[in-house]
DNA sequence: TTCCCGCCTTGATCTTGATCAACTCGCGAA
DNA sequence: TTCGCGAGTTGATCAAGATCAAGGCGGGAA
């Protein structure tokens, strides 16, 4: 059960980017954490709203967007509970705000942190630099191959790509996969239109390497995903 | 003119990551900086190749991209003299190397680090590891830009971005913009094949809004690619 | 100077995925 | 239970941009 009060040291020391700060360094974050609860479908913060918080996913879900002005929206991001987000942002003040918009999927519990607080730390904790560091390093890489999976592969391959990803670690073969997420979620994350994401998924049933039944999709043929992917 | 000879410390410091660096720690630097010099078209890494240096770009060109099997290439970003790269990568490890390929598109000259140094370097300068994660903060965010413009806007609306981006600094009206770059690589870095690119270079033509003179391009009606931009 | 090669342009056609439209299904509320 | 609505599916058509093909042009080498 995730607790639905305030944090105690112990659940901050837990998350990553917390975890070696000394008593003293943990007390100031703590000092300026709020317990934030969205309702599904709740904004947290809009693209360009000047960024002065950043945060931690207790439970639900939280999708990071773009949108333009014709009302097309582009996710470029679902938050998973136990993942932080937004820390990245701290380095550019308050200049251009928030990258993306941020939207609760699903009913959400978060920590909201002061940037401020986190940037007297980080001139104390070198560590902690490092583990920040070694994050956005990941992330970044992640959107490099986001950008080469949109511009040198088609929608089947991302379709292909994104239900590997989610087989859960140590499963072999005929993996379940549950989309705890809407499907027209998915879709926009991959860069899809639903009507095109469901006629994919169609042939993909179609040809036999997946069994669909709602919102759970049996992987029935691993190899013929993976033969599209390598393509 | 720029030096060709082993960089002093003047030359070092002159470089944003190593501004505030103290003379141990710069000389820790420079001791293992070497001079690289490439052709036309020479490889400098490869994408995935185990990663121990990162680069400074003293003259010349650089493209980083990423290549499909099917011989498609995706430039993700053109380096300009002066700027360092490959710079984040150094928090993985040689974990899965460098995220992109990197190749001279003309002849080029490089200081080349290597990522141990500066990890230790890193350990002792907090104001370094802050100007560190500025940039990749910064990047990330133009990332995120970029997936924006894949996703959410047309060929057009890229060339348009970039042309405008293009503009030096305070130039105001009817700037002449000199491509330094083939314009095969740029149409790669908007995700435009080369047929479409001329054409839509052609279009703006036809509709006033920029006149072409080989490499040279005179943006001759800002306030319409605004407007496309806008849109 | 001439030749040649690679970059660029222009034209014709094709393909992927978007768009428009209609319908089904399942679920929550009254 | 029925109603209503949003998500998802399926079908028909469309359009942006890719691909295939054929020159033109310009710069470097001999």
């Amino acid at each position: 059960m995730v607790d639905t009060s305030k944090p105690d040291s112990d659940e901050l020391r837990g998350i990553y980017l917390f975890s070696v700060l000394d008593d003293e360094q943990l007390a100031r974050v703590m000092n300026t954490t709020r317990v934030v609860r969205l309702a599904e479908g709740q904004r947290l913060f809009d693209h360009g709203q000047p960024s002065r918080h950043y945060f931690f996913l207790r439970s639900g879900q939280v999708k990071l967007f773009r949108s333009s002005r014709e009302g097309g929206e582009k996710v470029i991001e679902i938050v998973r509970s136990g993942e932080t987000f937004a820390e990245a942002v701290m380095f550019m003040g308050e200049g251009r705000g928030y990258p993306v918009s941020a939207q609760a999927i699903v009913a959400s519990e978060l920590l909201e942190f002061e940037q401020a607080s986190m940037l007297g730390v980080l001139e104390q904790s070198t560590p902690t630099c490092m583990r920040l560091m070694a994050g956005m390093s990941r992330r970044l890489r992640q959107q490099v191959d986001e950008i080469d999976r949109l511009t040198l592969h088609n929608a089947t391959y991302r379709l292909a790509t994104f239900l590997l990803q989610q087989i859960p670690r140590g499963v072999l073969e005929s993996p379940e996969l549950h989309l705890a997420t809407p499907k027209h979620v998915i879709a926009s994350r991959l860069a899809i239109q639903p009507e095109t994401f469901s006629r994919i998924l169609a042939r993909l049933a179609e040809s036999g390497c997946v069994e669909l039944h709602g919102h759970s999709i049996v992987l029935t043929d691993i190899e013929a995903l993976r033969e599209i992917v390598s393509t």
